[in-house]
DNA sequence: TTGTAAGCGTTATCAC
DNA sequence: GTGATAACGCTTACAA
């Protein structure tokens, strides 16, 4: 047994035409139950599988969807690839997963090597708002659903948080808090959701009667994030609150903050985005904004399934609700003087440390 | 242009026949300088990308590697996805992502939806010892590669780290730090890598003249981690040092102390299992073992690889390497009546707590 | 209801 | 060096 049995062998060994075998498998038309019987047994003795390939050459329907993020190193990221992989394999899809690590040259590439396999869909977060790759989706007729980054209004099926929301929940929460002296740190303002959420944060500070927070921006490796907050932090002293709007960004804050030895909350309040369970084992457990990442994994291949059955509706964009979870690292600011005056001792303690 | 072009529309373009199209694109056989010319061109004008199921099919070539995993919400797995999708897809191969959840069923059914696919490879952490699954790919004639997790002496392919060295490293650490009192937290007996990781510590402590740890079985879930940590604390009072041997257990011993009061590493001291950048962000920052999961992959596929190629070598088994790093979760044991008899003032506090 | 035969897009074989 | 032609394993008209 060398080679694996094709639907000749099957039909031989059941005494019937490949034709027959390929309606009883394939559940296609109805076939005499007795027939039904001796193909479903002669299938099984011979161990035989469809060819994937041969079937969908033939029939040209692939039943392989593929999805492409920015990285399998965030717990983000592949989290929707969880959800999605979750929902397309109940379905008898298969998943290639491809990563263009933060980089668009490589996201071309590998889009370029998706592209031949003709899959029945992708799922994309691209790297950047531009999504110049796009074009290569749309010359090869293959539907795609973009998640998480998109510029503003996109003329393509999208899945995202309501960034606005999603930050104003932070900022509202800071407020309350009595918070007036936040910093916010981000990624880069290159990208559109981090810009919508600065955005949520400045309008619930101009709505409280506040000047709008200031913003840092640290890049997208977790050296960077403490790299830069701490030459920040040294500086200008240390903020009343951080507010972080990327969930890289979450960790780099409090690596610098134990180097300073800033006490959170008691030094500064935190808020962190995304939610992941070593923020609730963290001491103290992590305030943050909670992504509905499974959802966001459904409703992109609920999308995307109506266009794979051809469904020729306008774009769909969906904007879904986040969740704060509020824990330890945000306390309420218990100096008037504290808040309006950043803490020039503390600022030039942390100097010394160097 | 509804439809993509074929090899056909190429060669009637090009004025060449289908054959000549293949060979320039396929670069399998040396054509003529200026016919390759035409052909690159009218591939290129028609945006020509070869089908690579037909290719398949006809061929017998795959370029398609699977790998399965327990879980994609867990960063070691996801990250030696991205270790060997990285690797793979360097040489022009793609990656079928498959999850089994922790389920024997499902890794079942999952690799019969594989098969089909008759991947060139597949790369698979079984999601228990018996690895029962492997007779599918046995039968399939697909080579595998199995890493982590994997019963004794396996006749195939096999790639984990060195358990016993690498509960070793954390043992010796821990006596040098004059901890005699220690509690080993691990997910399930049942799982042949745990078990060689608690005889590696108990080597250590007998080669120091020491009693044997005891160990805690706490589950693979965080939930259930935490809470069975706490019962027993509450029950047994809180050891010296606690050296988990997997990695979710990490975050449930956090959980579980800092609901107890319990101070890392005054109180206890603590050395997890596998190094994410959290640790280095937590405070205090974390001890722990590193697995060399980029290793790993690139090993992992390199064994592949030899397979693919054809090469008919005994079973390759790999045992790498850990590293210890260390951090500020350990410290030295202060008096001599704390290690040799657990405080009794500790225990009967945190069982106030409730 | 079942069988026959064509053909999906490619590559391998073998003449030329 | 190049081009017909067949064949990979399957699905699907269409004929029986």
């Amino acid at each position: 047994m060398r080679k694996a049995a094709t639907i000749k062998d099957v039909a031989r060994r059941a005494g019937v035409s490949p034709a027959t075998v390929s309606n009883v498998l394939g559940e296609r038309k109805p076939v005499n139950p007795e027939l039904v019987e001796r193909v479903r047994h002669a299938a099984r003795d011979l161990g035989y599988q469809a060819h994937r390939a041969a079937s969908y050459l033939r029939s040209g329907k692939s039943r392989v969807i593929a999805i492409v993020v920015p990285s399998l190193e965030n717990p983000f990221f592949t989290s929707l690839v969880a959800a999605v992989e979750q929902c397309v394999s109940s379905e008898h899809y298969d998943v290639i997963v491809t990563s263009s690590r933060e980089n668009e040259d490589i996201e071309r590439a590998r889009l370029e090597a998706l592209v031949p396999w003709r899959p029945a869909g992708v799922i994309i977060i691209p790297c950047s708002d531009a999504f110049a790759t796009r074009t290569l989706l749309a010359a090869a007729h293959i539907p795609f659903v973009v998640v998480d980054r998109l510029a503003g209004p996109v003329d393509a099926d999208s899945v995202a948080i309501d960034n606005v929301g999603a930050a104003a929940l932070a900022a509202d929460h800071l407020l309350s808090l009595g918070h007036r002296d936040v910093l916010i740190v981000a990624s880069s303002l290159t990208l559109a959701n981090v810009r919508e959420r600065c955005q949520g944060i400045a309008a619930r500070f101009k709505a409280a009667g506040c000047r709008s927070p200031r913003i840092l921006e640290v890049g997208v490796t977790f050296d960077s994030v403490a790299e830069r907050l701490e030459r920040r932090i040294r500086q200008d002293g240390c903020p009343g609150a951080v507010c972080v709007l990327t969930n890289y960004a979450t960790l780099g804050v409090l690596r610098a903050c134990a180097k300073l030895r800033i006490a959170i909350p008691g030094d500064l309040s935190f808020v962190g985005f995304d939610d992941y369970t070593w923020m609730d084992a963290a001491s103290p457990s992590i305030t943050a904004v909670r992504q509905p990442v499974v959802r966001m994994g459904t409703e992109a291949w609920a999308c995307l399934k109506e266009r794979i059955a051809g469904k020729d509706h306008p774009p769909a964009c969906l904007r879904l609700p986040c969740k704060l979870e509020v824990r330890q690292s945000t306390a309420a600011v218990v100096s008037r003087i504290a808040q309006s005056e950043p803490d020039k001792n503390l600022a030039r303690e942390v100097a010394k440390t160097s």
